[in-house]
DNA sequence: ATGGTAGTAAAACTA
């Protein structure tokens, strides 16, 4: 089929953020385009820029915080949400699509607010029932991508000061061991493939911190993992700063990757 | 050591 381009973006909020999004689309064209934190329900969600671009988009939301979206250039096989255990479902947090040549996995994971929380824990319970929809419903040996905001940055270089930040609830022993547990099953770090040891390459700048993308302050929370046949076939896996420099920024950028399939 | 900003939505809560 050529060319498959992937992205991922953490919106903070779709509605707000449609300025950034739809020209994206237009401009970069690529075949799925996954989001997090769309803070729309379903009923308000704005479906007919989506399909007035050509694209199909398939979402979940509740009020406030979380949801996921993914829009995508053909009709999917098959679309799911949630981690379908017994758990909580948090069909805002995972959309799976099964398209013709390869699944889209795309999850905004929970942050865990702080390290003595009990959403911290939940977080790390949350990584573990993802590796167990893996095992569940997946091979390694299969065309897959997992992307979206992961919040974990997994190592030193993925952070700008990795000293003082040590402890994060993104940044911690806790968190890079049940991240690991996850890619052990059969998931490589695109990115990574294309910029090894490369430093200064974040995802995320804080709105709170004054200055943060000049300052360079960031953080590499946002990713595109793939399984082994897809990784090799990977072309490229780029940070776009745009989003974060345009007016009325997410904190998050845009990050995509080209395959050859 | 705290707070800084932005979003939703109408006072906090999330990140």
């Amino acid at each position: 089929m050529g060319t498959f381009r992937i992205a991922t973006f953490n919106v903070n909020s779709l509605r707000s953020r449609l300025h950034i999004v739809l020209p994206w689309l237009s401009r970069y064209e690529p075949h799925v385009f996954s989001m997090q934190e769309t803070k729309v329900v379903d009923e308000k969600f704005p479906r007919r820029e989506f399909e007035e671009l050509g694209y199909r988009v398939f979402f979940r939301g509740v009020k406030q915080h979380s949801g996921v979206a993914v829009a995508v250039r053909e009709d999917p096989r098959e679309v799911s949400f949630g981690l379908s255990d017994d758990g909580p479902p948090d069909e805002e947090r995972l959309i799976c699509l099964k398209l013709p040549a390869v699944t889209i996995i795309n999850t905004y994971i929970p942050q865990g607010r702080e390290r003595d929380d009990p959403q911290f824990t939940y977080k790390l319970a949350w990584f573990r029932r993802f590796r167990k929809f893996l095992e569940r419903f997946f091979t390694p040996q299969e065309p897959l991508i997992w992307c979206g905001d992961l919040n974990v940055a997994p190592e030193n270089i993925d952070v700008h000061d990795p000293k003082r930040l040590l402890g994060h609830v993104c940044f911690t022993p806790e968190v890079w061991e049940v991240f690991s547990y996850v890619k052990a099953w059969g998931f490589y770090d695109v990115f990574r493939k294309h910029h090894p040891g490369e430093t200064g390459q974040y995802t995320f700048f804080d709105y709170r911190v004054p200055k943060a993308v000049e300052r360079k302050l960031g953080w590499r929370v946002d990713h595109i993992l793939a399984t082994e046949p897809l990784l090799k076939k990977s072309l490229h896996c780029t940070i776009d700063m745009g989003p974060r420099l345009a007016e009325k920024p997410s904190d998050h950028t845009i990050l995509y990757a080209d395959f050859a399939l």
